[in-house]
DNA sequence: TTGAGCGTTTGACTCAAATCAATCGTTCCC
DNA sequence: GGGAACGATTGATTTGAGTCAAACGCTCAA
């Protein structure tokens, strides 16, 4: 076989990849694709499941395929806390640096796209569309980041958890979808356990409890089971969670291409500080 | 006057800046300094003005020289939140999006080295040296919301009154020395407004007081006046903030080099990336 | 010298949410 | 069927920290 037939062979694991539409694998290049294909693998790791200890070798990184991925660090009195959550398409992992600042472990069954870190590093040296692609999800990532840490100290805990709720059935809907559903009629599903959600908007398992009983008792949401919730009313459920459509949209996925869009879409506009040199 | 020269002169600007230690600048090539310089000038900005707002256009990017930039959002009730400060040889904007997440404003007076996005865009295209470098920044950003998130929801207002006058003492040692200094008496400088402070803690600024004369109190600091706080105890402080030093430690500048230490340090000027896999 | 203006400090009060603790409901296994 | 194990709920209590308000101290200008 020739090293064309080759570099397609390898190309078409990536290309037909579901995760390639929302990745840093999302690119048009074959080559990039072969190069990516070539030092990763698929791999199935268990709930509760740790791939990347908090302070140990970063050794691989890779793409999150189906499941959920939970970024998080213990601190010294023992509590954890989750710092985010990784869905399909989204990148994990820690680039060029030896070790790990955070911990990564599978919140659900995850089955994951995964590389030596080192071997990866050595293809985005050969591949800048895909630094660039990795680069783009990194801002994204501090983007969310940092909405995150607004709505830690800014919000109350009602607050959080009716983002939380529409943050995950928006995911869904665009998922669905691709765009908003007319109808805001939707089912969230937690997908990761009580106490992660706990852990991630930086509250209690008690508290959730309550405020997910309260906004049922208002009549926001319905209580199918321990982790199906029914919107009822999504503009009453936003007005209580006081945010956004902007902010909200930051924790959606958008597809690679997307992300650069305005890039080139028009030319150089006027700086507001008047540059000269 | 040659190309070359005009190249050498163009990076000359870049090579003498004193940012360039610790900045996305901080490259050893020098056509990529020349292409920086070509599109960036220096430029003043008073204590409060706004450079970038929230929601408007991604216009300018570039780094911080002197001073303290502050990134924020203003919730729609009207209060303000801090989600980063920047300190000279930190970047600021936002790459490849056409509007802005956040606000970035002078904290107090600053100098930038600021450049049109778009501008600035087109050379990172055409070095992919510069992507990288701004890749690891971005990387290091993130962390260090990450870790900021983690400090707001775990810690005390307490704790994160004693881990900003650790970082803000740590800070100095290391601009000072490069290393940590051997004596751990220090003095804190704010620098930014106690109520700067207060946003980017996520508390108040009459808890701010009264933790900061508490820990006067007991010893552990002694108050100046209203922006000097001299650390008497580092290490009861420390154990007061509740963090590693390894925490801590994300916090700090770290030189461009640095940041990619364990990938190519022996040989900068090489190629990046040629590691096999 | 005086007083306006601003930021800081201090005190009193309130409240959201954590903590502690008990109960309930499942599931699963002997 | 019984009960251990686990998670979710509900209640009672505590507390950290925000809010409100008053007083203090400093700077600056008339």
């Amino acid at each position: 076989m020739g090293q064309i037939e080759d570099i397609a062979n390898e190309a078409n694991r990536c290309t037909r990849c579901s995760a390639s539409v929302t990745s840093v694998c999302g690119l048009s290049d074959l080559v990039t694709h072969a190069g990516i294909a070539a030092v990763s693998g698929r791999r199935f790791v268990a709930a509760g499941q740790t791939i990347l200890a908090s302070g140990g070798e970063a050794a691989v990184v890779g793409t999150v395929l189906g499941g959920i991925l939970k970024v998080s660090k213990t601190l010294p009195d023992g509590r954890e806390r989750i710092v985010s959550l990784l869905y399909p398409g989204d990148f994990f992992g820690q680039l060029f640096t030896a070790s790990m600042d955070f911990a990564v472990e599978a919140a659900t069954d995850v089955e994951i796209c995964a590389a030596n870190r080192l071997a990866y590093e050595s293809v985005i040296g050969r591949h800048p569309k895909l630094e660039h692609a990795i680069l783009l999800a990194t801002s994204k990532a501090l983007a969310v980041a940092r909405e995150i840490s607004l709505l830690l100290s800014c919000q109350t805990t009602l607050e959080r958890v009716a983002t939380y709720l529409l943050v995950t059935v928006g995911r869904r809907d665009h998922l669905l979808s691709g765009i908003r559903l007319p109808t805001r009629n939707s089912v969230a599903t937690l997908g990761i356990s009580r106490s992660d959600v706990a852990s991630y908007l930086g509250t209690t398992i008690e508290t959730i409890s309550r405020h997910l009983h309260y906004l049922e008792h208002k009549g926001v949401i319905l209580i199918l089971d321990n982790n199906h919730f029914e919107v009822l009313d999504a503009d009453r459920l936003q007005s209580i969670a006081g945010v956004s459509d902007n902010d909200l949209g930051l924790f959606m996925p958008a597809p690679v291409a997307g992300m650069s869009q305005d890039r080139h879409s028009h030319t150089a506009t006027v700086l507001p500080l008047h540059l000269t040199k």
